[in-house]
DNA sequence: CTGAAAGCGCTTACAG
DNA sequence: CTGAAAGCGCTTACAG
């Protein structure tokens, strides 16, 4: 990277010790006198050695890599991928892994797929939003440790970590009915999204919990982005609700501005409750969302991923989500 | 990454040339007869042979990895810092490079220093809001390429890539002016950030142009965040303003926030501008804010990385901004 | 245009 | 505990 580093061979010579020793004592590998290792330790420290990350990954079959794959899109207008993009690349460095991002960028699919061969990174860490599902799954096939961040699609049959969805979203829900709600929306994400669905069958659940129908009617679907929210607006307001369920924050909050911009009082004639707990859920009004352990699910993803390529089989994991309650859904009591 | 990948060995084997012949073919460099080129090309198609990154790199010096340093923080809470690594990653990806995502999530000084050498990368895309500047210049100074987005402080002398801030400021001001906004208000950003600064400075020099004095308590200095903007909506009331002039969308969207909160009207009795452009502009109400040409600007910062690899020194570049007018700003004239 | 060979900077059996 | 040596998968002068 620079002139001309200094190398395991400069740092051996230093230390009057083959670069074997040199290499054992840097990687604290068992074989060598412990002021031997101290030595090599203090004078690799002094002449700045730093090991080259491409030699060790040849000579070892280990890149010290993840990959993360996300929709492009996602990460520019979802807060939602960029915190748990952030989580994910803290939980890789302090586990000695670098980060390496694969933004999906609608390319062709073979490119993908090319992409994350060429990586050479140890294993992925995918986004249950990305669009690559297939070819991840190709990828997995062929021996690349994969972990999913999010709930994939149930044909896919890889170890995934994720938050709490259903029991969530019965709580979110019955929040709602605390607070008088008596007609309360769902405002889904494309159902064909475990998540998603999860969070749906949680309202569903609400309601048979309570004792209360169901007016499918009053099951909006939407698509995750704020758009979406807005848009539902004049469907909410003809449905005559008092409570909205979103499936994201970014649905909660357009439907909180559509609704605010028509002059609809929030949460005084319509309260919304949104899911995830990003930073843009936190500025006036503040939603009522519910919380993802963003940086509990980038660690374990993590540490799935080293278990998996130590030849272990780790299994899923599922989360805890806690409602958080902001100014979008307390008002005074019926 | 799989079992027993192939490797150019097997392919050259195949063709029944070469490795090196292989190598020239696969990479296009001159010294191949087309027809050998082709074949070699049609067969590593179809055993799906993929070059391995590292040792490509160790042979050749290059990674065809592109570091990107942004704070992590900012990644979480502020969109700018999302859109700008996906329009990163994306001209990295267009042009070939991996990108390796750099956060600093408040590691010690050195930490991200021997991080920044290990990455192994050919060299550096450098947020100018990141904090490790000195390490830095010192990377750059032992001979490591660094490009920066956003105009870093004076004292770092290294190429950059930013968007218009001063003149956009100007125009940004002077459309709050037209909109019969009297009393404006500049909520800027830290003073020491370049970008802030020129920012600051255009709002003086509209009023400047348009023969307005200008009083210093009408700038309130902010830190980037919607805190900020929410926080100055006291200050901005007792001021008595009927515009504001933000340094970013975040505290834009604080501030209007804010002020809807308390029930002043947006425009009505107070307008506001922004600054970035991102997709959190986008609801309603629609922020008037300034658009960063965000996927130029990456395409600029990937070029000119390039251009210092192939032994050039680019000069730094500022793209123009442009003024989108939405909602927060639109009145009626007096 | 093509190939044999050296070398990039490490790690890791294999001997001692 | 330590070292000499082979090898990881490429690229690149150097000959031909």
């Amino acid at each position: 990277m620079t002139d001309r580093p200094t190398t395991l061979a400069d740092l051996a010579r230093v230390c009057g010790v083959s670069s074997a020793t040199a290499s054992r004592a840097i990687n604290g590998k068992p074989g060598v006198r412990p002021e031997v290792r101290e030595r090599v330790r203090r004078v690799a420290e002094s002449i700045g050695f730093v090991p080259n990350r491409s030699a060790q990954h040849l000579a070892s079959g280990r890149s010290s890599l993840i990959g993360v794959v996300f929709p492009s899109d996602g990460l520019r207008s979802d807060p939602y991928a960029a915190a748990m993009i952030d989580a994910i690349g803290r939980a890789a460095a302090k586990a000695g892994f670098g980060t390496l991002l694969h933004l999906e960028a609608g390319a062709p699919p073979e490119q993908v797929f090319a992409m994350l061969q060429r990586s050479g990174s140890d294993g992925l860490i995918v986004s249950a939003l990305a669009a690559s599902a297939m070819w991840i799954s190709e990828l997995a096939a062929a021996g690349v440790p994969v972990v999913y961040v999010g709930r994939p699609s149930p044909d896919v049959d890889l170890p995934f970590v994720t938050a709490e969805s259903f029991s969530a979203s019965i709580r979110a829900t019955e929040h709602l009915f605390e607070q008088g709600c008596r007609t309360v929306a769902c405002l889904t994400g494309p159902l064909d999204r475990p998540d998603a669905r999860d969070r749906y069958d949680g309202f569903v659940e609400a309601h048979r919990l309570a004792g209360l129908p169901i007016d499918d009617s009053l099951v909006v679907v939407g698509d995750f982005t704020a758009a979406a929210g807005v848009a539902a607006v004049e469907e909410l307001l003809r449905l005559g609700v008092d409570g909205v369920v979103a499936a994201n924050d970014l649905m909660a909050r357009g439907v909180v501005s559509g609704l605010v911009q028509r002059g609809v009082a929030v949460p005084g004639e319509i309260a919304v409750v949104g899911y995830d707990g990003t930073v843009g859920a936190e500025f006036p009004p503040v939603l009522t969302t519910v919380r993802q352990p963003f940086d509990a699910i980038g660690e374990r993803a993590v540490a799935m991923l080293i278990a998996i390529l130590d030849g272990e089989a780790p299994g899923s994991e599922v989360l805890a989500a806690e409602l958080v309650v902001g100014d979008t859904s307390v008002r005074a009591r019926r």
